[in-house]
DNA sequence: GAAGATTGAACGATCAATCTTG
DNA sequence: CAAGATTGATCGTTCAATCTTC
């Protein structure tokens, strides 16, 4: 659902606001990157090889990421045919795969990071310091209502 | 990207926030209205031809739910398949398509519609109003900062 | 030619079933 | 039998190309 969203029902429309801000944000930020060859979910990967050495083993990228198995194992195929992760045997588990980073993908990872964090800076430029706390502390409110 | 969102750079935390809790809110209100026998994209195309008095254009359609028209094809071929829509020659344009709504479609429409309001209020339902008002100003302010 | 709809391909995501190895 | 990974199906979404009708 990451269009327009209709206003059921008789008052949540706060939900709506919130789910709808989100979707303008995510369009934003997805935009920002795919100028730099890359997507959101891809980034999300490269992230976490970069962040952890550089090598995972798909099951741990996927615990990550927190997302099943099979999405992972798909990512990682397109990746590869980018040329921006490599397949490598897991030599502690012969069950297990490991996704390694390459050189290509390290330059692309830290281009399309900058390239977001400009977005995003671009996004919350003019708000004040204090209006972000109360975003958060609210945002953070609702996220504990949920379980 | 529906799962767990990585921290890029050095502090635009606040987006990765936002876009956080809008997916713990849109999986929440999606179960709500799968135990209903529908999805919210389903949810939005018979919301949109409930309010319009039940028959749409699907190019109509489209732009009520700011998506792409093939989109629309394809999740309308669903809701027929379902029974909850049927397809209707237009009568004024030959080239155009009128979605239906049938009976079960408008059943289902309501019983889901209550699922996703009860849903949401379970999870808005200890917000005090000020902060209800405090967060609707805030993703305002977020939504007008983009473009 | 432009508008309405469809089709086919691709991406990102999930789930159920399967294969291999532990 | 568990755990790791893959495959095949389905959903929702976009885009480019196509067909019909205006």
């Amino acid at each position: 659902m990451n269009y327009s969203l209709p206003n059921h029902g008789d008052g949540q429309q706060l939900l709506t606001m919130l789910r709808h801000a989100a979707g303008v944000v995510e369009n934003r930020l997805e935009r920002a990157v795919e100028a730099r060859g890359l997507s959101l979910a891809k980034l999300g990967v490269l992230h976490a090889l970069a962040a952890r050495g550089g090598s995972l083993p798909l099951g741990r990228l996927a615990d990550s990421l927190s997302c099943v198995r099979s999405n992972i194992t798909q990512l990682v195929d397109r990746l590869e045919v980018d040329g921006l992760v490599r397949r490598e045997p897991d030599p502690a588990d012969r069950r297990s795969t490991l996704a390694t980073i390459t050189e290509e993908g390290r330059r692309r990872y830290e281009a399309a990071s900058r390239a977001q964090d400009e977005a995003e800076r671009e996004i919350l430029g003019t708000m004040p310091a204090e209006q972000r706390q109360q975003l958060a502390a609210l945002l953070h409110e609702i996220g504990t209502a949920i379980e």
